[in-house]
DNA sequence: AGCCAAGAGCGACAGGTGTCGCGTTAAGAT
DNA sequence: ATCTTAACGCGACACCTGTCGCTCTTGGCT
């Protein structure tokens, strides 16, 4: 099975074990950089770590607990969505903070693009992290909805968002396209006026 | 393509080699059919086709190279876009297609994805693939031009085929959403009131 | 029918991957 | 200060991955 949850009743998280964990973690931040995410392996971040093999099979199981542990120490918890005052505006922002964390190296997102095709806990990890991004952004769209941006009909939200992102993933992620400073911007305006003629309201509940 | 292009002066591709390539080319459908992405391993292959590792290793250099092989076998060229009538239909049509193509097992697209992370030539291979597939498409937002479903200005037909595809790999690759079965046309529909409302005709040349 | 080289089979090999048992160190509690 | 034991270090191991040199088979040609 996994390893010991929190059955064992006392545990050691401090000193030794806390200053390891930092070391692995650098080491996978640094050969990420490296190699990107298909030079992310064991044996290279125990060497570069200074670590024995066993301790990282033992602790992180395989590459894609590596990952899942460097976004939980990434603190990913305190993010909070853009407001720029427009709900272009904070798409846009939203778009460029994507497009971002795509291109730079190491990308942690692309990595764990990768690795949720090998490995059950990076692919939960992912779906569970992008879909809490999307629920803390739903924000945006209240926030423009009281703005009288868009109609006081209820919008769906997360369909906006994934709308207004989805295709810098598609260009970046999919098509390996050339980087676009504008694209942010676009795909952003392109959602807001799709927003605006409705495409995210509730339909008459006859068709379906 | 891959292989020792045409550079040797004779080759033999019938035979024994087209029968080997096709017995190795249906293990990977079964294996990938099987196990998924992962489970598709070039030692995997070799034994199931019955033959040797060295041949596969030598022929088909990576698992990448299996995947583009079996997409060139495939004869996605005599591939024709939809054509519904409406603008509309044709999308959600497309979305349908590659809704089914992300679901379908084995999945020649995810494992694609998940090999692009690993081999220059996969992504190189999705990366066209793609690219030929949005060109072959454009034809969709001609017709509707022609008959008046959008203004006759120019319209940037591969940025509405990217906003209405995308959100589809989006929710199957990325948030490993559920089946939607409206998805499809919830998408092409999005896409075409922001065409409608010019969200992908030229803007005026100032801002850039 | 016979030739010959492309291409498949074969086994050996180095290096990587993942697991295990056991001894040692040191975190946390008394 | 002392004790307990969680957690790390270590080396052995079995297995997998990718490459190489060689031999044998056989497709395509004369």
């Amino acid at each position: 099975m996994t390893n010991p949850p929190a059955t064992s009743p006392d545990r050691r998280p401090g000193g030794r074990t806390a200053r390891i964990r930092a070391q692995v973690l650098d080491a996978v931040r640094a050969e990420l950089a490296e190699g990107g995410p298909s030079a992310l392996t064991m044996e290279g971040v125990a060497k570069r770590a200074g670590v024995h093999r066993a301790t990282v099979y033992r602790r992180w199981r395989d590459v894609g607990g590596l990952l899942v542990d460097l976004i939980d120490a990434a603190g990913e918890l305190d993010w909070q969505p853009p407001d720029t005052g427009s709900l272009c505006g904070d798409l846009t922002a939203l778009n460029q903070e994507i497009q971002e964390s795509l291109v730079v190296r190491p990308s942690f997102a692309v990595a764990l693009m990768a690795a949720s095709f090998h490995f059950d806990r990076a692919a939960r990890a992912q779906t569970r992290l992008w879909t809490d991004r999307y629920a803390q952004c739903e924000i945006l769209v209240e926030r423009a909805v009281e703005r009288g941006e868009l109609p006081a009909r209820h919008t769906d939200a997360r369909a906006l968002l994934i709308a207004a992102t989805a295709p810098v993933y598609h260009q970046v992620v999919l098509l390996r396209a050339e980087f676009d400073p504008h694209l942010p911007r676009r795909a952003a305006e392109m959602a807001v006026l799709a927003a605006e003629a409705g495409a995210f309201t509730a339909r008459r509940p006859e068709g379906v």
